[in-house]
DNA sequence: CTGTTAGCGCGTTCAC
DNA sequence: GTGAACGCGCTAACAG
């Protein structure tokens, strides 16, 4: 499946060069790199690609010069508002640079993140960001043959495929359930999304029972669920462990919007946030600064995140040399009314 | 700016093709249409390509056959989660079909836009999927000597550039006020999202407009306010308005996150929802139908449009005639508690 | 500063 | 069913 990209009568640049009346090099240079040409030329050549309304096709360009201009981006999910705030920081530095984006959605499945992969490179990015950081073999040596600069980011990997830009998972898991045995919680349920090919989820449950463990608590594994994403997911889950154990006066959620749906199912059974329970939550969804009461978070610097991974690539291309980076940007624990 | 595609030692099909014991063109075939070819010559083939782990080159490929794979999106920003339901059925219409995905941010303006759309079809896309329908005239010349089918959304144009697949955002506001209407509200407000620029929000406010004067209602300037979007300007939208126009009984929120904004700023001052001020939203977030109450609102199939517009587009690649097509996907007013 | 030559890695086209 | 020749539109490398 694929497409005509235009009709046959396009205009070339040797058409461009003819009608200015210099050689199609001239007119490769005055476009790509205007100061190596004289200011005549560069006239010449100007009005004639203004008057036939020209592009330059980058396909051509790409394929004599060995380099794109494309850098490709796999997520989990799209439709995931927490990799919105990355995206558009990964795809603003890029477009400063001239670069441009091509996204693929991996669906959180790692053998579909292999076969996108490769397509990336098939169409030969010039670089590649994963959301994640658990592969396949196959997409280990595909990267490693490729020798396209790599970031990762979504967790700190162990071993990293090349450069790596994120926040620990354990550590901002531990660092919220340390905070709430603080404030003096002692029973603290654990709602995670699901656990299966995402070790972002496992990380964090981790930290969680790390988190027990530093305070004295016992680990109950009924205080631990696991759920879907989504609001009514989360709203069940708190509604499940408060009837399991009514001493039950904590609960973090260490998933998308499913401490928002828990904090409504509150609302509507009237149960008081945080009297009767307490609420947090990970990651700094402008939701849970606005709901009543506002929720208690880890904000995790998701927009620096993208930032930082398009820049490292940037530098990269830029012929910044090839060494291992590891950027931990940490996380921020944020302290509402929820808890 | 640009990057190194890959290392000089990179194995082409005429490796594969020698290793392999037949002619470049074999191996071309046996990848691209292995029925064409014995298979004799398909496994020979095959196993070289296991063995040195060769990724065909798009770019070459591109080129030579002059057509792309890549499909181009342009949206007014990345940073907001009606989008991520539209792009993700995109992405997976595309790459059901072999396609891919280059997305681009217009940040709502419009000479962005221009220049996005420019860079994409020298990137030599097969097709363009624009989520605005105000384009500058240099858009609409380059749009048309490309001869790129395109599909815009987010209206229905009067001038399309080609095919269009949208809903009207003047009958879904008018729709929803009158429904507002029909519930017996007298004295309703209207909040919306920054005109400038944006077609779509003023067709939403001609909409409201409209249907006042069908109700009968008197249109008062003052009932009607501008907002930035997000939460906080929500709140401070009702809260003016409540302020400002005593007697008013509800408000229509024609734009994102507005209205959660001022239903939580009413559960922060206790006004009643729908008894002391009645609350209408614009787009389906999930986010509304958890709220507490759940809020009333437009349902606009934002999946469908994105499907509906990836499989124009694949269509007309697969050779569909070139007619205009434009396809109205309605909407749907969902009533809820909040009114 | 400008032009010439020679590919980039494929697919089209036409022979066989 | 298979191969050889040629060209896609551009840029690297070198010569002038």
């Amino acid at each position: 499946m694929a497409g005509k990209a235009r009709r046959g009568n396009d205009i070339t640049m040797s058409d461009i060069a003819r009608h200015a009346g210099v050689s199609p090099m001239t007119v490769s240079r005055a476009l790509s790199d205007p100061a190596s040409v004289s200011e005549e030329m560069r006239k010449k050549v100007d009005a004639a690609v203004r008057r036939f309304g020209y592009l330059p096709n980058r396909i051509a360009g790409s394929l004599s010069s060995k380099r794109s201009n494309v850098v490709g981006l796999v997520i989990p999910s799209i439709r995931n508002s927490l990799y919105a705030a990355m995206i558009q920081a990964i795809s603003n530095v890029l477009r400063a640079n001239g670069l441009h984006l091509m996204i693929a959605d991996s669906g959180h499945r790692l053998d579909d993140e292999e076969s996108l992969v490769s397509a990336l490179l098939a169409q030969r990015v010039c670089g590649l960001i994963l959301h994640n950081t658990k592969h396949s073999q196959r997409l280990r040596e595909l990267v490693a043959r490729s020798d396209v600069p790599v970031v990762e980011t979504g967790s700190l990997p162990a071993r990293p495929l090349d450069m790596v830009v994120s926040y620990s998972n354990f550590d901002a898991a531990r660092g919220m359930t340390a905070h709430l045995g603080r404030l003096g919680y002692r029973k603290i349920g654990f709602v995670t999304l699901p656990l299966r090919d995402n070790d972002r989820s496992r990380e964090r449950r981790r930290g969680y029972f790390a988190a027990l463990k530093d305070l004295g608590l016992s680990a109950d594994e009924g205080l631990v669920l696991e759920a879907d994403g989504g609001f009514s997911a989360g709203a069940d889950a708190l509604v499940r462990l408060v009837q399991t154990h009514p001493a039950i006066d904590a609960v973090f959620f260490a998933g998308d919007v499913l401490a928002v749906g828990a904090l409504f199912e509150c609302q509507r059974r009237g149960w008081a946030v945080p009297g009767r329970v307490a609420i947090a939550s990970f990651d700094d969804l402008d939701l849970l600064r606005h709901a009543v009461p506002a929720v208690t978070t880890l904000h995790i610097p998701r927009e620096e995140i993208g930032r930082r991974s398009a820049e490292l690539l940037v530098n990269r291309l830029r012929g910044a040399p090839r060494e291992k980076v590891r950027i931990d940007v940490g996380f921020e624990i944020v302290q509402r009314e929820s808890s």
